[in-house]
DNA sequence: TATGAATGAGACTTCATTCAT
DNA sequence: AATGAATGAAGTCTCATTCAT
């Protein structure tokens, strides 16, 4: 049969054709509840409502695909953005940061990204690096420009901007984070994160404000 | 019949025999490297050097032996002893802790144990909570009780110990345990240790050291 | 487009797969020569002549492959009719259906489904059950209702149909099926057959026709 | 060491040996509920109250094992002494005999030595075989002797004896050995077992007894 | 491109059997 | 003779991957 081509509007391996979001998010959901072993390939073309060879068609292997999704919440995570407008003085930012960071960390419904990269990373390392120097390094570094200013302004003093800001960050995840990711204990309320924040700035600023005395 | 009596017969489920041990620690070096799905117990068998079958006479199924290497970590860092010396002074004892804690916490292959168990916690709830309970939980309300003391002295002043000690614990990590357990940086040297910990107590005292003015 | 549209394609699960006919061969030929326990899933592929991953595409698992072996043989038993043609005499009916019964009984493999279902009919029961109701009960059934419409011609006489028709083919089995099935005689010659039922037939006359005197 | 040799009262294979007895107990029991395949040695053992390892000092395999359980079957049952007494009446004699041989055969509490060897006769035929001879045929012989006393007294009227005696015991099995062996029926009560055997007496007599006019 | 049927390697687990004590 | 620890072959089942359509 002499071929009429069908005009190839769509490429497979275009970063954002409409399947392969539909396979991500699929395989996100699956994999983030299940882990990268715990998660198949069938689970995965269920949840995303292909077939299992399409997945195949846009992903090599499960590797990739499972790379592909860190990839995603990398960049999604990375869109993020806090409010670090550097004209707000430092209690409030830190205290609106430190929640919101928190309730991203600790969302309820289980599926953490975090868990599932972690758990992951001494198999592979890239992916563990990746998430890190993205998510992880990339909001200390936005907090430690924050801070870099605050110092420059006189409000803050300290040689370490990134030291600082990371020890705010695990400062707000004290009594928090460890409990759910174990599974010990449920997400915390807002409330209790409200709390835990606002000690936890109290903290800093007792070791990093400039004395007005 | 001459009687040299065979007495204490090795049995099997023995909680101390020789071979349950050797599977132990067969079982325990695959799990933490390879997490819970990615280990198999052929590769446990052969790290162990006994049989397959061997490893079922002594664990009734794959996730009873997981959780008997769970069982293990948690007894055997339960028994770790931080000098909580009630007479000694809050910094020279939070540096000392802190110390040995991100040591421990960063050796190579130290990370293991927290990652397999956090990756898992989804699905056994109960070992995640068992382990954060007896290990995580338990150093916590260690240093809880020596701050209490510090409280009583009229050292320090807070009406929260627990959430105090899970603040200095969690700001002992900054910059090393995260990067550590994502792969994204090896074991921190005792330098870079030293300089974070001081940090960190440095932090805690401004907040909780009662002021001599 | 030319329309010659692929209609029907075959979908796994189809009751009447070819795939699924070839395995359900494969399985019935396995399970009969050794039994539910003595037939292993790797026997049945390679009788079927498919992967034992297929096997499990088609029939969730050993018990339910088992089952619709049996339920197959159930149906194809369940359609064999035996001439109960009401207007023909007793005599005649009683002969020609107690040999056609004992043939198929006795046939070479022929015993097989009944020594099959047998053996597993203490673990599986809802399996034993149905194939005596939807074999050996229906053919009993059928036989009652024609002896039925013989009492009410006036050509026998009693009060349990069911149980006459029940001691009729229990006779015809006299000193032919036990031996059979028990492996210790081959399957009987069509002479024997016809001795046996000649008597099974003598014998129930004489008990239930109505004498002419 | 020089042996000083326990003098050997007992030898290992004595075929009634109190351990062997305790094994062959045991396997009984394990082997007539979950059929050859079904019973594991480690079952038998524990049934037995004997290590694993015991079990083959006496028996060479599981076979032997299974076989000698067979053997004893066909001892005990070849030593029921159904009561035959040239004496007394056929219609008494055939009621009490029919009785007794279903009440055997249907005994409940499952475990049927019919079932367990019915089902293995077509892997292990010499077993069968002697089940069938030393049992089945056994107890038809015996009946056939019987009658032929009562042919010989001028009660009975039949050239061969050997079927009538199997006709018999077949049909008292009518409606009651094939639902219960199929787990379609419990094990029918002592009235069912009477009426059935009544009939089956009946129906016996009517065809076989010398017409007394 | 998209499908889903098919595969086969490999996972967990059981169990008959052996052997040192 | 008796034990019970140890084995390894074999069984059931899963799953990542391929391929014809």
């Amino acid at each position: 049969m002499v071929a009429t081509p069908h005009v190839a509007l769509t490429v497979v391996g275009d970063e954002d054709s409409a399947k392969r979001r539909q396979i991500l998010d699929g395989a996100r959901s699956v994999f983030m509840d299940l882990g990268f072993d715990g998660g198949s390939m069938g689970e995965i073309a269920r949840a995303a409502g292909v077939s299992k060879g399409t997945l195949y068609v846009y992903f090599a292997d499960k590797c990739r695909l499972f790379e592909a999704i860190v990839e995603q919440e990398v960049l999604e995570q990375g869109k993020l953005a806090f409010n670090f407008d550097l004209s707000r003085d430092a209690e409030t930012t830190l205290k609106e940061f430190g929640t919101a960071y928190i309730q991203l960390l600790c969302r309820p419904g289980g599926g953490s990204s975090t868990r599932t990269v972690m758990a992951i990373a001494e198999r592979m390392p890239e992916v563990g690096q990746r998430f890190y120097n993205n998510v992880v390094a990339l909001t200390i570094g936005r907090l430690a420009t924050y801070l870099e200013a605050r110092v420059t302004a006189g409000e803050l003093v300290t040689d370490d901007c990134q030291l600082a800001a990371s020890q705010f960050m695990m400062s707000c995840q004290a009594s928090l984070f460890m409990p759910f990711i174990f599974q010990a204990a449920p997400a915390p309320s807002s409330a209790e994160i409200a709390r835990v924040v606002n000690s936890a700035t109290r903290m800093f600023l007792a070791a990093y404000r400039v004395r007005q005395d």
